[in-house]
DNA sequence: GTCTATAGGGGGATAGAC
DNA sequence: GTCTATCCCCCTATAGAC
């Protein structure tokens, strides 16, 4: 039974306006978006919604400062592997799997607009991509060493491929379409050292 | 001496509002660019605008409206070629020179944005992505049946993934750095045969 | 054709009751 | 904490003078 200042209650709220709010971001745009409808969605007025939330970009942001404790525990996973490609790959994966969510190329193609626009934001998705860039720029350089990798990479920037790549799934994913045999295909024959056969033949 | 209705004139003054736009909606968004804005830009007033254009979105395609030749004559040009992989590899590399633009990220976002909410504006998009996708998708085929490209790749889901993967050029396009490298042997070991060194391995 | 002025509508954010 | 009501700014598109 729901005392006072129930903290529970509070984050569910909070919790259910920035779903309400990525869904329609994603479908409509930001600016497309009202507070009203986001808040009719998330089943309270609009004038909740700004008890919750400063203003609309703290809104928008809020979507995005959920997915950096995921992208770190990703990282850490992956990283631990004993085989560096494979970890890419699973890595790329994982990744590829949110991209089949409906809602991705919306909400991708709006954070990457609203990004240049809001440097807080600008600051939380640089964050994410710093998680993710460094993920990926540690193993390239293992399998560099380990000789899975061709030694002509350069780490840092193989690892900004790896993720232009994958923004590019993200841009015209298709929930009915899995991603991922071609990404594997993609990354592994680009990492690969000049003759060799991929990672396992088969 | 311009006289009256003057055809010339008039074209010219469509380009420079179609030109301002274009930089405007690309470093602003298409909502944060008002009117008034685009007008002073192109040095005449917000009612002018709407002189030359019925509304807004019409003036936004008109951006993506002057790509269309362009995209034909790129395909025409570069499926005249002998080699295919290295017809493909043209191909990226021209589209690539253009993500170098400093307007191209942002463009690029934008219009997928608003292609969701204006069905001429999507029209227009798919039209062109449909003529890249066909020159793609031809010089694929063409090179499956010359033996340079591996007989396992459907062409036209491979046209797709070059998109993909120029898509995510652009997005993370950045001026002062030439992506063609990186594209070209993404590109080469994605199609080429499982254990072929790719094109000429130098 | 190009301008100025404005009608007309929408929505972010707040005020204040409950 | 949650609501309703509303202030106020901005902007698209048009009207009408020149």
């Amino acid at each position: 039974m729901a005392r006072k200042a129930d903290p529970e209650r509070s984050a569910a709220r909070r919790e259910a306006i920035t779903q309400a709010a990525a869904k329609l971001f994603a479908e409509r745009g930001f600016e497309n978006t009202s507070a009203a409808e986001i808040a009719k969605a998330a089943g309270l007025s609009s004038g909740s919604v700004f008890y919750y939330f400063t203003d609309k970009r703290a809104l928008f942001r809020s979507v995005f400062e959920r997915d950096l404790p995921m992208s770190r525990e990703l990282v850490q996973r992956c990283t631990a592997g004993e085989d560096p490609v494979a970890s890419i790959l699973a890595m790329v994966d994982e990744l590829a799997v949110e991209a089949m969510d409906p809602i991705a190329p919306g909400i991708l193609v709006e954070v990457l607009r609203q990004a240049g626009k809001d440097p807080d934001l600008m600051r939380v998705i640089a964050e994410n991509t710093a998680i993710l860039h460094e993920g990926f720029a540690t193993l390239v350089e293992r399998g560099i060493r380990t000789g899975a990798i061709d030694p002509a990479l350069d780490p840092r920037e193989t690892a900004e491929w790896i993720q232009v790549v994958i923004d590019g799934a993200f841009l015209s994913a298709d929930p009915d379409r899995d991603p991922r045999p071609m990404l594997r295909r993609l990354i592994t024959r680009f990492l690969s050292r000049p003759c060799d056969p991929a990672g396992k033949p088969a």
